[in-house]
DNA sequence: ACCTGAACACCGTTCAAGT
DNA sequence: ACCTGAACACCGTTCAAGT
């Protein structure tokens, strides 16, 4: 049993990049909030105290954690076409922020991670470089992209957060919510006439609503409001459009 | 020592929204992290389980806590003069998302909460449903109105999630901050062109950017693009925008 | 050099016990 | 009826000890 260690490697030797893997591997199957510095440990066999090798903090393993993921989004943008001539801004950020939201599709915990982090990696300013360079390159101004960029805030990385849940359950009984519905119609008239669509509609749709479509809508009204906010100003004149 | 109660009541009695005004008086003053059944309590003089006679759980508190704050939101859109004609649409949509966003800017942490919490509560309904009738008495249609709901997502309620800290940190050393930049503006040459401007702004701001400026652009933008949509959508036939 | 055991100060939550 | 004490199972994190 005591061979030399080339023989029997006692195990795959710890590192930052497998204790990462294990924290995505954990998220992705029983949610952010299971992630615990015991339970990380415990799918790489090994004790809680031996991460402290690695990551300084589950702080800093959550900051990792969510570059890990930006880090795949920009592998994905990296991979997009690109025509870099400035002539379809509007296809290219599309194209950008979609390849990110399919990225966060994968992993459904990244938003609300990605989201309480403050933290401004470099991975993360990449990803703001490609799409200011878009926007850039076709002629719009240094100010109007900074503006843009928190126009955008979150969806610019894929997600718009709601108030209502997530992923919300798919309609068990449409003639309960009906009802419930009804009941509160004098104290909510326009909430219940939605509601009211909403079940009207439901044999043709999965659950309540099909958030890729109206994730693309919010996207499409947010380019029309820039897009006509550009012709406005380099219209109007007095704020330029290219860049300085 | 040993009179009737009446005389020397033990102490004020303990009630659920005592509970929860100790909570947002936590939550303010120390933040969201900071509230716990044990330091909710000691605010309160009683031990953590006495709180389990008026919360069914720290959860509990927790969407009672989002619906404290929501209920501030629609006292003030209450409050709001209203021309309920459906004229100015817009204007109603703008007064009451930024009365909205003011009552949040004196609980900072409640869009987090919020945020995270995915309860669809009677008081989140009401705000919803103020906010549906605006569009509902200008003509749009109900699908619309949905739609428009999900675009908007938070910032219906006041906030827009950004991926960088919400309070960011004031600008201490601009030179420091251009040196970084420089060093990166190989990499990113596009967000060091932000960077630049925003530091050769930096004399005229209070920090970076100015949340409130940033905010109310985001939401221009999006009023932008939903006039520019129902505009067309009604031109162009296919679909209307008139209540059914 | 790398990992572990034991320990510490904190959690949310329970339940029987006090008044 | 209302609150407390003690306890349980869990956290993140430390530090000395093992190999």
């Amino acid at each position: 049993m005591s061979h030399p260690d080339a023989v029997i490697p006692r195990r795959q030797p710890l590192s930052r990049d497998r204790v990462l893997a294990a924290a995505v591997l954990v998220a992705d199957r029983e949610g952010l909030s299971s992630i615990t510095m015991r339970s990380v440990a415990d799918r790489l066999g090994v004790e809680a105290m031996a991460l402290y090798r690695h990551v300084a903090s589950k702080d800093d393993l959550l900051d990792s954690l969510a570059d890990v993921v930006i880090g795949e989004i920009n592998a994905a943008c990296d991979a997009l076409p690109e025509a870099r001539d400035g002539a379809d801004w509007r296809g290219a950020l599309r194209r950008r922020i979609l390849a990110a939201r399919s990225t966060l599709l994968r992993h459904p915990w990244a938003p609300t991670l990605i989201g309480t982090r403050g933290t401004m990696s470099l991975e993360l300013m990449r990803y703001f470089d490609g799409f200011s360079g878009v926007m850039v390159e076709a002629g719009f101004s240094i100010d109007f992209v900074h503006h843009a960029l928190h126009a955008f805030g979150t969806r610019a990385l894929g997600w718009a957060p709601e108030v209502f849940q997530p992923g919300a359950p798919p309609l068990e009984d449409p003639d309960a919510a009906l009802e419930a519905v009804a009941a509160l119609s004098d104290r909510l008239p326009y909430v219940a006439r939605v509601v009211e669509q909403l079940l009207h509609d439901a044999d043709t749709t999965v659950g309540w609503c099909d958030d890729q479509t109206e994730f693309e809508f919010g996207l499409d009204v947010m380019l029309d409001g820039l897009e006509a906010r550009r012709l406005r100003e380099s219209g109007g004149g007095s704020e330029h459009v290219g860049t300085d």
